[in-house]
Parts: C-alpha cells; sequence; structure tokens
DNA sequence: GGTGAAAGGAGTCATCC
DNA sequence: GGATGACTCCTTTCACC
C-alpha cells in the first residue's frame, strides 16, 4: 500500500485536523468531488494510518487537571534505557507521553494531574515502584501558551 | 454559565475524546437518550468551552515530520518571562506547545519537524530572531513511546 | 432538560465510466 | 480512482412536556 500523499489527501488532512466533524458531504463540497469518491479517500487514510485517530480536545480545567508537568526519568542501568520502562510508565494513565531521549536522562514524560499533591502521589505510589528508575527530575508548567497537536500541512 | 458537568456530560466526552466521528444518534444510543437531548448537550459543552476542539491525530511520519524536541529556553532579563517572547515563540507553526516554566529556565517549547537539519535553520532563523532569548538548550527524542492528549474522565 | 415527529440532508453501496 | 443514483439513516428543528 502506497504512502505518497496527494494534494487531495493533503487538503483533506488539513480539513479534518481543524476540524474532525467536518461532514463527508461537506469535505466533498470543498474540494470538489463526489460524496463517493471522498468517502474512499478517507477510508484509505484510516487504513494507511495516516489518519491515527478523531479526537476531542478538552479543556483539562473543566476536568480538575491544573497541573501539567514533565518529568525528566533517568534509569538505573545507565545508559541502558529499557523498554520494560517505557512500557510501564506508558500504562500510567496520567501519563500522556513518553519519549526516549538523547543525552543522560533517559526518558522525558508529560503528565496531566488534578494538583501538586496529586503528583507527589502519583509519583510514589506509581513511579516508584518501577524498578530501575534511579532519579527523577520534575519541571513544573506554570502556564500553558500554546498546546496543540496539529501538523504543518504541506501545500504540494 | 455553569461549568459543572454531570455524569452524561463525562460519558459524552468520554466517547467524543475516543471517536469525535461518533454520530449524535449514536451517542444518543449509547446513553439511552434522544438524539434531540443529545444534540443539546454537545452544543452546551461546546459553548461552555469544556470541548475546545474535534481534531484528527495524523501520523507525522506520513508527512515528514521525524524529528521531536523540546527546547528549554532561557530569557536575557533573568527572570522576567516575557509574555511578548511567548506570544513570538508560539507564532511559529512548528512550534506545537510552549510552556512557561518554574526554575531558572523560563520556557519549554515542543517542536515537530522533518530532520535535524530542520531544526538548525528554525532555530537560526526564527528563534535567534527574538529578542531576549538568552540560550536554548535542545532535548531530542529518539523514540516515542506513547503519545496521547486524552485525559482521564472521571467516573461520578 | 427532556421527548417525539417530520423534512431535508447525509452516508453508503452497487454500477458504470 | 471517480461519478451517478437510490435507499436508508441521520441531523436538526420545533411544538410540547
Amino acid at each position: 500500500m502506497e504512502l505518497i500523499l496527494d494534494s487531495t489527501d493533503l487538503n483533506i488532512l488539513k480539513l479534518m485536523q481543524d476540524n474532525s466533524r467536518i461532514s463527508n458531504a461537506d469535505l466533498a463540497r470543498e474540494l470538489k468531488m463526489a460524496p463517493s469518491a471522498m468517502l474512499e479517500r478517507v477510508k484509505k487514510l484510516e487504513q494507511k494510518k495516516v489518519i491515527l485517530q478523531y479526537t476531542t480536545r478538552i479543556d483539562p480545567a473543566a476536568l480538575n487537571q491544573k497541573l501539567l508537568a514533565f518529568i525528566f526519568i533517568r534509569s538505573a542501568e545507565g545508559f541502558t534505557c529499557s523498554s520494560q520502562t517505557a512500557q510501564a510508565l506508558s500504562k500510567i494513565p496520567e501519563v500522556q507521553e513518553v519519549h526516549h531521549i538523547a543525552g543522560e536522562d533517559c526518558f522525558l514524560v508529560k503528565v496531566r494531574i488534578a494538583d501538586a499533591a496529586s503528583l507527589m502521589n502519583l509519583m510514589r505510589n506509581s513511579f516508584q515502584k518501577i524498578p530501575n528508575i534511579a532519579s527523577t527530575k520534575s519541571v513544573i508548567v506554570l502556564e500553558t501558551v500554546k498546546e496543540q497537536q496539529q501538523l504543518i500541512i504541506p501545500k504540494k
């Protein structure tokens, strides 16, 4: 299956990224195609896993998740950052992101949670139980100025 | 306007977060309500800005954005992290996130771009032109194990 | 806040190009 | 790959509770 996207595909992705609830008919109108052809395109983008998920961005404050933190995690085994550790971190629901990074620290994780007290609990109860975590260094976010996962779609 | 969410609202958010393209009729069936009542609820969640956006997660690799980096930015003015600097950083399209953080560094930004060479260019052409940036420290992501912005929806 | 009915529009698929 | 047409189902509004 091809992974080459033409300009129609890119336009679909752009519209879908801005508003995933756009109707198939509206998509077709915007790009001057028949709805059935549109449906084919979208299904193929889903099959090819170019489209990973249709999701809804929710205000974290509305769900009382007011604290955001980035935590650097150093492995006990020096430079061997086991994928087991990464998997264990990934399983924690409050952990939104787990990145294996270059440098002395092994992992960078992004955590969203209610408050500082909850973060303390999470670290004591979840992080400390993962083997091979030598140390953690937390960076607390005071204010988020921009947060989007939108990618830049090339024009072609 | 109230910001208190009942269990129906939370269930809507849960379903929408997992699949924003769920039809209003399906939502209504899942939660055993009339479609018209469902529509009211969803519209109110949009109005209250609990729902921020319906978006589509796209595989960054499909768009050739294979490099992810976190960059710590220190302001020239010591501890005064101007909101002008934050605004300037936010305007750069490759910058997905700008966080004002606690500690010596002022800002943490998340950047997604094609490759290391492009990151160099971005830093030379965009970052360096912003006044009051004293220094930057980049953390390059080697592998992303988990990445989602999904929030934990309480059960109530 | 919720229901139910009704009209217009959208989703989907078989068929043809 | 894309268009057409037809059938089904969904969206949306409105009167009513």
